[in-house]
This record gives structure tokens, C-alpha cells and sequence, in this order.
DNA sequence: CAGACTTCCGGAAACGTTACCGGTAACATT
DNA sequence: AATGTTACCGGTAACGTTTCCGGAAGTCTG
């Protein structure tokens, strides 16, 4: 069943059937109709294919995703396929290691599938003006900024929280309890993510209270999973004494890796050690005690990714950087020090 | 940069770069060699709409899921991409509401995009051999038997466990450290679910140790999230007092949400109320007491409805049915009664 | 050496749309 | 009455591949 079919049966051309399945003004009310109750009729739905390669482009957007085991995404990418199915295109989505080469994968989808425009989820570590050459569909980092990396603003679009801000206030916030050595538990340190920009965070808040910053407070875990956390904490644990009254970590799960170890190291939470985690993933509202966090606001974060990067390829407007803020949720998981 | 550019480029036919393209035999070695290096040095990409429309097909693979936000199924869909991609195809995902046309969506995208085949992840309610006329490429459900359904077996292909087998065993575990008054956490008791299935084991295992099987001991959610179950555990603990000693629930998201309500309500597990569920979930196994459930084999899973859904794509071998076993994890959930 | 069979290759017709161009008819304007 | 304008419509060339068909040259067979 194609246009043909359809332009056959109703007796009009295959131009009229386009326009008409275009929507477009000219043409007549009697022809619209007619041509409507046979597609109807025949339920037809138009070859995309055919129409793609007349077009010389898809009707696809890439979704690049590093770590979509993680539940803090897979909120972000609910809403990111609900924006981009309402608008009436197509989310084709491709997840990579953390070790991988997003720009790379971006890249080669994006030719061989003729993107429209791509939706980096997850850690962008190494995007430098000369690698995104290889680009050429507008494109939206969400949920990170690059604030501190090395990428002219210019170039890309952008939806994140702050984060070194938002670290900052989770930091404070343990302060303001009256926590004086606090630990903090990253990823890594110095690796251009999302890690490095909450530890910096965290550092700034110990500074700015005060408060003298140990090398030795700081744990870095290698990775952003559950398991990473709770190997990093437990190792951590062993080699030394709990000497921090309280511990940041850079994202839920990985609270929730820590708390295991804490626990099985009988440490409690929030009496031995509190936490503050930033991220605001729903299983952590159900944990014992009920971890106290930073909720990203992970469905309009989704949702105006989607938004930025239809106005770019729609050529609505250029590119730009949305930041978001994030809600408390205050949980059990912090103990007032006095 | 088209087929056309290469073969100028290379001094041949068009016809001979689409060999050299589909690595057919019929071409001579210092063709293919001059068509690789130019092709090599234009970085050129074939464009895939083109090649699609004329074979009357796409190279997509569609993936239909009903409830993405459950941690259980992420895993399954990271595993099925990894699988599909590796084979050289390209995955299209649509999420559905849990109260949405699976069968619908999956034809709609089907004609839509030309799909060679569907995998239909999570519930299947409605699977009547009436209604799978509208799809007419292959397709598997993945975590999903319809064992009990009125659908014939020869229609469709299935990867899942054996849902009610495995309840069995998981209310037996319970039922082998002395519980007798076990109350079961389903989603419905007759939707055709999953939650059927596997209440249904439930009952049996009640039944084949000599329990009486009392209606109040069954407590339905009307959902498979985290806050559906929370919900209504704490309705029910509201109601009543916890006149029962464990608890099964048929998902591990589920017992979460129980967990909490339970803990809320002053109820110690394991110590007054045992809990145990079917999944095996990474964070289950964090949280406190760890849960015990039984874990299902999401990569395997995943895989195997991707090896599946290619066999029968590209005519190697018709539907088959795949059941698959689970893995004790013995968490700290469960107290024996003696 | 004739015929048959390989091996390699190019031309051209598809695939199902959209977009452009041009044409007709009806109506309004001078 | 001639011309312009508008509303509608059809023909056809693209879009970038693959596939089919047939041809040329080389090799083998008897």
C-alpha cells in the first residue's frame, strides 16, 4: 500500500495524496476528504523511509547515554523519549562504556543514520573545540555543564543543575549541622566529569567555613556504580578509622554503596556518620534511613533538552545553556551535631 | 558524498562500489582495493535511508517497553541494545503507560519505520491471537511466558522465567523456614500480568504444603512501582494489624516499597515480618536488612530475545520459547521461625 | 578452435516519497 | 474582451542506494 495505491483509489495524483498527507493549504475540501477516507479506509501510514531520503535527512535524534544503569537516568531518558516521540520524531539511542568516545559514536551514528541532532546523557569528559569538528548536527549536553572544561560555550547547547554549586550547598548543609570532617566520596577527582566539578564544590564550601581540607577525606571510587562506592568505602574503612562525622557523596547510588559498607563496618546512619548525597533517584526515598539529598529535576531536565535541541534543528534559535535548580529532600540520613 | 561521488572517484561503476560496499565476491581484487582506499579517504558513510527504501525494509529493530523506570528492566533493555547493535542492527525504544496498546504501538511503529521485528518488554495483558493480526513481523516478548494466556504458542516467541514455578519456590523458601501466615504483594490477581503468574504460584505453594489460602493476605497495589507499593502496604497495615509473619512480593521494587511502609508502621523485618520477592535488582542487594530474592538472568534475558528475534528475522528458524532459570540471593530479609 | 563457462563490470530500473514546475479553470479586474 | 489572479492539481525529477540483466573478456573443455 503506498501513496500510489491511495492516489489511485481516491482518483487524484500522487501530489495531491502528499499534500494532502502534508497537511498543506492547496487543495480542495472535496479532494482533502476523499483522499482522507481511503487512507482511512486502507489504514495507510506513509513510508518514512522513502520520505527521509527525499528529505535528505531522518526524522531520528540520537540519544549517546554513558552508564544507563544508573536510576538517576533513567528518569532523564523517560522524559527525553516522551519529548522527542510528542514532537513527532524518532529517539534512536545508543548506550556506551565509560571508557568510550561519546564524540566518536555521536559521530557515526549521526552519518549513518542522518541525525537531526544528538543528546549527550551522562559524563562529556574530553569535549574540546577540535574534536567536536567531527560534528555537524547541533547538539545538547544534558546533565553537564562542561562549566570548567576547556569547550567554548558557543558551541554547544547545554541543560544541567550547577554543579559545583549545588555541591557546595549539600556541603553547607552538613556544616550548618555542625559537621566539621566531612569526607567526600567521588568518582574521581581531576577527570573533567561531573565528579570533578561536585568535588569542587566541596571544596569551596570547606573553604569558605573555614574548615582546613584533608587529602585523606577525600575518597575516590574509579566509578559511578553502586559496587564502585561500596568497594572505595569499604577499603577505606579497613585501612582506617572513621575519623569524619559525616560523608558527601557525588550521587545517590553511590551513597548507597557507602551506607552498605558504613553498616557492615557498624557504623551508623545518621548517629556515626551522616550523609548528603545529591540527585534525588526514587529508591533512595526508601531506604533505611532515608537518605537526605539534592533532587535534580530530572523530568523537565529531560524535557528541555529535547525543547533547546528541536529549536536549534528547527532553526528557531541558536544554542544555549539552561541550569536548572535542585530541591531538598530532607531525609534521616543527616544527624545535628552539637 | 554519495555512492556516486566514490565511483568517479575510483574510476568504477557505481555498481561495483555497492559491491564492494555488501563485500560481494564478484568483484577483482584491485577494484576493491581502490574503492576501500577512496572510501577509506572520503571517510564515506553509506547513507542507510537509501539502502532501507530499497530493500523494503529498515535495518530497526523495535523495542516496546511498558514501565522503563523499574530498575529490572533496565538492565534487560542494556543488555538487548548491546545485542542488537553488535549484530549490526539499530534500536528504536517506545515506552508505553502501563494502561497503553502495546500491541497497537508496536504495529503503528512497524509500518511507521519499516520494523524487521519487535521485542515487547514487560507486561503483555491483551495478547489475543485475534489482535496479533495487526503485526506482521516477527516478535518476542521478553519477561513475559503468557504461559496461562489464551495465546497459541506458535504465534510469538518468549524468553522469561518460569513465573509461576519461581514464585512457588520463593513462597516455599518462606514456607521451608517455618512461616505459615505469608501474605503475597501483587500488582492484580487477574490482569493476565505477570502478577497473575506469579500470584499464582503463590497459591499453589500455599496449597501443595497444606496452607489455607486466605483472601485478606492478599494485598493488591494496582501498579508495579515503588509508591504503588508503599501505598498500599501502608493502607493495609492501617487496616489491620500485621497478622502475618512473611511477606512475598512479586517484585523487588516492590518489597521496597513494602519494606518501608513496614518499617514506618513499627514493624521490624526480618524479625516480624520476613520478606521475600523475585527480580534481583542491584540495589536490593544494599539496602537494610539486603533483600533475598530471586534474580533473574536480565542479561541473558536480554540477549537471548535479541538471538531469538534475529533467527527469525533473517529465516534461520521460526518461534521457540525460552524459559530461564533464577538465582537464589540470600539476603538478610528473611528470619526463621522455629 | 568452437563452444561453454567464469569472472568482472556497467547500465538502468526500481524503492516510495516530496518538491518543483507548469497548466487549467474559475473568477475578478481593468 | 482581454488580462491578471487565485485555487487547485498532475507530471516528473530528484533523493542514494541495491538488484537485475546483459555484455565483454578471459579461461577451460573436448
Amino acid at each position: 500500500m503506498t501513496i500510489k495505491d491511495i492516489a489511485r483509489l481516491s482518483g487524484v495524483s500522487v501530489s495531491t495524496v502528499s499534500r494532502v498527507l502534508n497537511n498543506r493549504p492547496d487543495v480542495s475540501e472535496e479532494s482533502r476528504r476523499r483522499v482522507r477516507s481511503v487512507i482511512e479506509n486502507e489504514s495507510y501510514i506513509p513510508n518514512n523511509t522513502a520520505r527521509d531520503l527525499v528529505k535528505t535527512k531522518s526524522d531520528a535524534i540520537g540519544l549517546v547515554v554513558r552508564g544507563i544503569s544508573n536510576p538517576f537516568y533513567t528518569d532523564v531518558i523517560t522524559a527525553i523519549e516522551k519529548e522527542i516521540e510528542n514532537a513527532g520524531y524518532t529517539m534512536v539511542m545508543r548506550q556506551i562504556a565509560s571508557d568510550a568516545d561519546e564524540i566518536q559514536c555521536g559521530a557515526e551514528m549521526e552519518r549513518e543514520k542522518r541525525l537531526l541532532g544528538i543528546v549527550f546523557l551522562g559524563g562529556c569528559q574530553d569535549y574540546t573545540s577540535e574534536r567536536l569538528k567531527v560534528l555537524n548536527v547541533p547538539f545538547v549536553c544534558c546533565s553537564y555543564s562542561n562549566k570548567y572544561g576547556n569547550l567554548d560555550s558557543e558551541q554547544y547547547s547545554s541543560v544541567s543543575i550547577d554543579d559545583q554549586d549545588e555541591a557546595y550547598r549539600a556541603v553547607d548543609i552538613l556544616i550548618k549541622s555542625g559537621h566539621k570532617r566531612i569526607a567526600a566520596l567521588v568518582s574521581a577527582t581531576d577527570d573533567g566529569s561531573i565528579s570533578q566539578l561536585r568535588y569542587q564544590g566541596y571544596i569551596k564550601a570547606l573553604k569558605d567555613n573555614g574548615i582546613a581540607q584533608e587529602q585523606s577525606l577525600v575518597i575516590e571510587t574509579g566509578g559511578f556504580s553502586i559496587t564502585d562506592a561500596y568497594r572505595a568505602m569499604e577499603r577505606r574503612l579497613d585501612d582506617d578509622n572513621t575519623d569524619f562525622t559525616a560523608l558527601f557523596t557525588i550521587a545517590d547510588v553511590m551513597a548507597m554503596g557507602a551506607m552498605r559498607a558504613l553498616r557492615e563496618k557498624g557504623k551508623r546512619v545518621p548517629e556515626d556518620c551522616s550523609v548528603m548525597a545529591i540527585d534525588g533517584i526514587a529508591v533512595s526515598e526508601y531506604i533505611h534511613p532515608m537518605l537526605s539529598t539534592l533532587c535534580q529535576p530530572v523530568e523537565e531536565m529531560g524535557q528541555k533538552s529535547v525543547d533547546i535541541l528541536l529549536d536549534m534543528i528547527e532553526g528557531r534559535s541558536g544554542n544555549r545553556h539552561e541550569v536548572l535548580p535542585t530541591c531538598f529532600r530532607k531525609g534521616a540520613s543527616i544527624c545535628e551535631l552539637n
